[in-house]
Parts: C-alpha cells; sequence; structure tokens
DNA sequence: TTGTAAGCGTTATCAA
DNA sequence: TTGATAACGCTTACAA
C-alpha cells in the first residue's frame, strides 16, 4: 500500500505539502505540484479513506436509510438512490445504504460512530421515530418528505396537494362533473404517510373550488381490489367520467376494467394518474399524469446534507413543484354521460364523501 | 465524542481491556467485562468507525457496484441490493453504494482507498470492464452475474439455462408443438449480457430435445414493439401456442394484444414468463412463470466476499436453481391450433430460426 | 511557499 | 487476566 509518506519522498517534499496538493487548502507553487502529482500517478497512490476520516474528522460518507417495504414504487426509490449517489460523488462524498430494519438504531449505529457525516431518510412518516435520534445527536440530516414537525429539519418533498389539485383543474377543465379518487391501501393513510393525504386534500379542496362531485376509495392495487372499487364507484355513482389514480398498481388493472366494461378511454372516462413518467407512457392508452421530479429530490436532499455538514444551521423545506402532462388517457367529458341513477345500496360513511354534491336528479 | 480511553478511565481499566471487551478477542474476567459494559452503556460509547478502520486494516464496508441502465427490472436489484445489505450488517459490515456511472474507476477508488474491504458487483457483463481492475488491486469480490472468464473469480447468479429449459419443458408437457420467445431488446444480446443468451440456449437445447418448433424475436419492451413483434409472429407461424416471454416489459402489452386478437389465455394461447413472481401474480391472468431467488443472490454474494475478506483464495461459482410455478397462462395445447399456412413474407434469417422444424404442410 | 510535528481513536504486540 | 505503548496514515496548526 503506498502512503502519503511514501508519495512525499518521491517528489522529495514533506508528507504535509502531498497532503495540500491533494486537498487544494493552501496554494502550492506550480512546479511543487506537479512533482508531486507525478509521484502520485507514478506510485499509484490512493489516500487511506479511514485515516483521512480519523485526521480530518470527517469520513465523507452520507448514510441513506431506505424503506423495507414495497408499497412505495420501487423504481423512484431507486432512482432517487442513484440521484442521492451521483449528487454526493460530485460533491466528494460516498453514499452508505442503510435499511430501515434497524430502525432508528441504524440511524443512531452511523450517526454516532463518524461512519457517517450526515444522514438522508427517505420514506419520512409523520411522526418518524428516527427524528428523536437525529435530534438527541444533533446529526446533520434531510429528510426526504415532511414530518408532522418540521422544527430544526432540513426536508424536501413534492408537493402533494398541488399534484392533487392539478388532477382535479385537469379534469374540471375538461368538463368532467363526477370524479372518483382511486387512493392506496387503508394501511398507508392509517400509517399517516403524509404524502397520501397531502394529494387527496390538494384534490378535495381544488374540486370543492371547481364544483366537482367526489368520491374516494382505498384500493389494495391489486386486480381484485380494483375491480371491487370500480365495481362500487360505478354502482354508486354512475355518472362517474373522471378517475384519478394514485396507488399505481390498480393503473393497470383500471383501464383493463374500464376496456371489459365497455368504456373507451378517453371517449367514456377520463383516467388522471398519480405516477412516474415511465409507468404513464408504458400503459396503453400512455396516460395523462402527474409527475414529481425524482432526481431532484435526491439531489436536493443531498444538497441540503452538505450545507448542514459545512456548518449551515438553518433548516430548509423545499417542496418541488410536480406537473401534469396530458396523454391520451384524459379528454372531454362526454356529452351524455351513462344515466344517473339513485344510489341502489347503503353506503358506509367512511367510504364515500359526497363533499358537496349537489342532490342527485 | 465519547472516545475508547474515555469509557477505560470510567470503568478503572487500560484501553486495551475495553477494545478487547469490545472485539472478544481475548478472554475478559466476568467482573471486569460488567464494569466495561456499563461504563460503555453509561457514557454511550460508539467506537469511532475512522479509527477502528486505520488500526484494524479493516473498514468493515462492502461496496455494492449497481447499474445505472434502467433495461434490468429494477425492483429486483432493489430486493438484491436490500438483502446484500441486511445480510452484510449480519456479519458487521455496512455497505457502501457505488453506481456504475464511475466505472472501473469507482472500483479502484473504494477498492485502493482501503473504503471498502470487498467489492460486489452487479449486473456482470461477458467481458467487464471492472474485473481487470479487481485483478489488478487483488480485491475481495463477488460477481452477481457470470463472466465470459470466471478464472479466480467468485460469482453467483441464477441457472439461466435452466430457467429457459423449463420453460421448453412446461410447453412440451402441455403439448405444445409451435413456440414463440419473445426476447430483449436487440442492445442486450449485442451488449452479451450473458443471462439473456444463456436463457435463450437453454431454452433452444431443451425445446430441440423436445421436438419443438421455435421462433426467437428479440422485444424492445414497449407496447408498439410487442404490437410488431406479435404481428410478425402470428404472421409467419400462426400455429403458434406457446409464448415464453424473456422480456417483462413486454408481458403486460402481450396479453393485451392476444385478448384484443381474440385469443384466449390459456385455452387459445399459453404464456411463459421468465419474470420475478409479483410481477407474474400482479398480470391477468396471473402468469405461469420461472423465477429465481433473488434475494439469495444477495445473501450468497455477500458471503462470497466475506469468504475472500475473511482470507478464503478458492474461487466459487454459485448458479442458483430457479422454480417455474405454474399459474393460470398456461394450459394444454388447443386439439385445433390455427391453420396452418405458408410464411407470407420472406424472413431475415438473423430474425427467425426454423431450429428443426419439419417442413410445413 | 514549504516543513515539522502533534494529534486523531483504535488495534495489537509485547510484557507483566 | 490485564496493562503499556507503538503503530496505523492522514490533517493541520505552528514555524520557518
Amino acid at each position: 500500500m503506498v502512503t502519503l509518506a511514501e508519495v512525499a519522498q518521491h517528489a522529495g517534499v514533506s508528507p504535509s505539502t502531498v497532503s495540500y496538493v491533494l486537498s487544494g487548502k493552501r496554494s502550492i507553487s506550480e512546479p511543487t505540484r506537479r512533482r508531486v502529482e507525478r509521484a502520485i500517478s507514478e506510485l499509484g497512490y490512493h489516500p487511506n479513506a479511514g485515516a483521512r476520516a480519523l485526521a480530518g474528522k470527517r469520513s465523507h460518507i452520507i448514510a441513506l436509510v431506505v424503506p423495507l417495504r414495497t408499497d412505495v414504487y420501487v423504481p423512484i426509490m431507486m432512482e432517487i438512490a442513484i440521484s442521492v449517489t451521483m449528487t454526493a460523488r460530485s460533491h466528494g462524498y460516498d453514499v452508505l445504504l442503510v435499511t430501515n430494519d434497524e430502525g432508528p438504531d441504524g440511524v443512531r449505529r452511523v450517526a454516532a460512530s463518524g461512519l457517517a457525516d450526515g444522514v438522508i431518510l427517505m420514506d419520512v412518516e409523520l411522526d418518524d421515530e428516527r427524528i428523536p435520534v437525529l435530534r438527541e445527536l444533533g446529526s446533520h440530516a434531510a429528510l426526504i418528505g415532511l414530518p408532522a414537525d418540521t422544527t430544526g429539519l432540513s426536508c424536501v418533498d413534492h408537493d402533494f396537494a398541488t399534484a392533487g389539485a392539478l388532477c382535479a383543474d385537469h379534469l374540471a377543465d375538461l368538463g368532467h362533473r363526477d370524479v372518483a379518487f382511486v387512493g392506496y391501501a387503508p394501511q398507508v393513510y392509517q400509517r399517516h404517510a403524509g404524502y397520501a393525504e397531502r394529494t387527496l386534500s390538494g384534490f378535495r379542496e381544488r374540486a370543492r373550488e371547481r364544483g366537482l362531485r367526489i368520491l374516494h376509495r382505498p384500493c389494495e392495487g391489486s386486480f381484485e381490489s380494483t375491480a371491487g372499487v370500480l365495481g362500487r364507484i360505478l354502482d354508486d355513482r354512475p355518472a362517474t367520467t373522471g378517475f384519478v389514480v394514485q396507488n399505481e398498481g390498480a393503473l393497470g388493472p383500471l383501464l383493463s376494467l374500464l376496456r371489459t366494461s365497455g368504456r373507451i378511454v378517453p371517449e367514456d372516462a377520463s383516467v388522471v394518474a398519480l405516477c412516474p413518467e415511465p409507468l404513464a407512457e408504458q400503459n396503453s392508452p400512455r396516460l395523462t399524469a402527474v409527475t414529481g421530479p425524482a432526481q431532484d429530490l435526491g439531489r436536493q436532499a443531498v444538497e441540503l446534507v452538505l450545507k448542514r455538514i459545512g456548518g449551515a444551521t438553518t433548516p430548509e423545506v423545499t417542496l418541488l413543484t410536480p406537473v401534469l402532462t396530458p396523454r391520451e388517457s384524459s379528454g372531454p367529458a362526454p356529452l351524455t354521460a351513462a344515466p344517473a341513477r339513485r344510489l341502489p345500496a347503503p353506503q358506509t360513511p367512511a367510504d364515500v364523501e359526497n363533499s358537496h354534491a349537489q342532490p342527485l336528479p
């Protein structure tokens, strides 16, 4: 193993000079720098990470804590992980992968040992148990997702409320009046994953403003559950012509089911998805969708932690604006909607929202 | 920050004793151990990772090099990454995420700097440019995937040849005679990703043994390309009743298209997928599929590197046996196949394989 | 502009 | 069974 001392000797300079050439923390004369750089490449020198961390009090590692759950759309997690890694690299940092099965202890371990200089938490819950650890250790951190209490924390997230609102606007603009919102599984809401609720309430509010009648249905995302949900929607609100789909798993099934039931998309029914671009593109018809910039999430998170590692103390909360891309799955509301009829069966209140429904004809 | 020396003082023992209590590398009297352990928890001591790495010549970190490409099924990559991380943790190791955009230099960097004690390479290509670096540095490594030359290397991979063979067997058992193989995009074969070819040749060989007539078609995986591919298959071999689908992206489109063209699965056509379980389950009908154990891939890779880090020098190549799970998408070949007719258009030889076709009637 | 030298917090060797 | 103590390879005042 080649050490800095050996490089120094080879170049005929002192060890500190080599160190400074490497770190750029003091000015070096051109000839000296060249001699050192030659020695480095001739000997194939690579600074020892452990020694650097020990002496410099900085591991140049960021820990990324990823969820184990698979009810999040996995490719997006991966996209974030990759953008985190690449952004970190561009700042001279490496990324340590920590899985959430260690729970709060995982965070404690990597932060307290100095293994990582900072921590990025993915899939943050409203009342996340890892946050107290962060506060206790005074760790440098950035959260992807918004907890209930962001005091003192740096966070990035999609602006889910706007995402929901964009869906309502788009369908309202197209003349739809009865719109169903196909949500996530009940567990997701129960876990109080903020994004699910923020999207829904952004949608709800804008729907109210635009005078839409809406129906919110949680959905597991499997074919069967989607079939059940769609069936109940069409039973309860036969005049429904717009669908906003939050649960990506329900997209494929929903499209099949609409087709099977003889409804053409977008002539008879419009579908707006809350999902990543590739997913929207690979369906048939291609889906009008609201998408947030996943890569920016990772990039920003890294920049937030690095700022904190660099000494910044002001927490920042950034919400990234999503974009609605119209594709083939949405169009003007049909002029003659399916004949509205009275709801056939009793409804459970938890299940149905007649938010601001005008009385059915 | 609490140091080992402080713990020693607090416990009234020497620093080395504390170190040995932690590492278990020499026997400690029960009372001493208890005093030390109490001091550790009272002070909230966490050993400094950098110091440990420097003094111990072991970072307790494994680097996992992941591909950037998205033509691999991403959830599987994630599953592997997670099983790698968890297995590593269970051995006291952490995992550093390295993206392949750094190329061979990324491997060099983490290995030569002592940042990582070992390296796991994902998505290994037949002639992978990272392998020479491994050899040059004498790094401890495990590969997920089989390169052309495995000399001196430890590797794990699925037994893709068997996977292909299982598909052929299954369809042959069900009485199918004309089977189409919907493959990956041409680039994948050109990149010589071993798995694509090994699956295909395993399939081919078994198909020959079983007397199947096969047609191999590369496919991009998009709806359009799948439509094109299916169209050509049905043109060229109207009697085709079995489909083996290697490109997961083509699955959804293929099922839709078969339905659209009036073919019921599995009554008129059987589909066997080479894909992960969740994907097979979430289609409708649920797909008969051949699946390899992704988690084992990660687990084994970790165990292989750790063996090498521990001093083992014998390379091991492990192939994990895939399993075919029959579901709803495959059934007996229809008694009256669509009437065979002469191929309507000239074929490009690269495109079609009449491997061992009997002359058409 | 460059050099000297004192740490950084462990591990592990050598003694006791 | 335990204790001193010399590395480990780098960073960074402090000097020159």
